[in-house]
DNA sequence: GAGAAAAACGTAACATTATAACGTTATACT
DNA sequence: AGTATAACGTTATAATGTTACGTTTTTCTC
């Protein structure tokens, strides 16, 4: 199974811009997240949003089981049906990814936009970055059409090394 | 979790050319499979060669313990390391592809050649078919170096409706 | 605001996917 | 023939994800 390093403590990476602050990067998170919900008219509850809030405590994927681990400090009682609920209302909103080759979980940097699921992902440090790339995506729905094959969702995950990591 | 339908019977499907032969196309796998490990001097036992198979029965993705029940018939006593073992060893020498959102395999079908992952997925019939976009390959590796990353490996799953399903 | 409907959550059991650890057998190499 | 390595057997267990059903909370209507 693919496999990503999972270091304890976050590392900077030129991935995200160099100063990247963190604690406001994650706060205007939930704010969109919030938004996004009102929007929609449905319901961000405090359990969904902790989730949310420990999913962007980074910008590295976070798998289901771990998440419930730290769900388990403010729940005792939380079970997987707990975090996996939680997953399904993020996921359905698009407020968080599922990364495929890793059975992990991201937060989505852009909700509401139109959703692609284009990833690179930093074998060394676990840090994601999201794409936004409508060339690719437009390439991809041409060659699709081609071959008579209508495209109705994407999922593009590049591993390899970061700038950071590179020189590492 | 993604899902497909797995009908019983292969459909035909203009993914594959109208007339495809699949008893030929399976046969010239398992014979491009043969020459791939003589040249890289591995050995495709009886077990390894039997999987592959079983993967090629048809261009649907097998999920590993779909496979081992089928593998049970010729040997019983199969259990779920016999089938991940044999998996291994063909990822490993790029004779099947591993579909990340389906946890399941698929033949591949021009082992030696450069390997990319990028698969259109027919989500009514579950008919796969591997694209070899250079173009799309290049496109990616240029968007990921503007970034600074270097791509070592990338995974590619477009999910969709295929020509024929479109029609019904 | 009482009552009904829907959504969210609790709880237990279970299904699916994958790996670890260790011993035995087969094959390849001198 | 003897040794090293690769392949396979066997058992147990880990990791990931779902089903089913009951209770509580929220929303909606009157």
């Amino acid at each position: 199974m693919a496999q990503i390093n999972r270091p304890e403590k976050p590392r900077t990476s030129t991935f995200l811009p160099a100063g990247h602050d963190h604690i406001q990067c994650q706060r205007q998170a939930l704010r969109a997240a919030e938004q996004q919900c009102q929007l929609d008219k449905v319901r961000l509850t405090p359990l969904r949003r902790e989730v949310l809030e420990l999913i962007w405590q980074n910008h590295r994927p976070v798998k289901a089981y771990d998440l419930l681990d730290q769900l388990k400090v403010n729940h005792p009682g939380a079970v997987p049906t707990t975090v996996y609920r939680a997953l399904d209302f993020l996921l359905e909103h698009e407020l968080v990814h599922r990364l495929q080759s890793l059975n992990a979980f991201i937060g989505c940097g852009t909700p509401g936009d139109p959703h692609r699921g284009q990833f690179l992902i930093c074998r060394r440090c676990g840090t994601v970055a999201e794409l936004q790339n409508t060339d690719l995506h437009q390439q991809i729905s041409e060659q699709a059409a081609r071959l008579g094959f209508q495209v109705d969702n994407e999922t593009i995950e590049i591993f390899g090394a970061c700038a950071d990591c590179q020189r590492t």
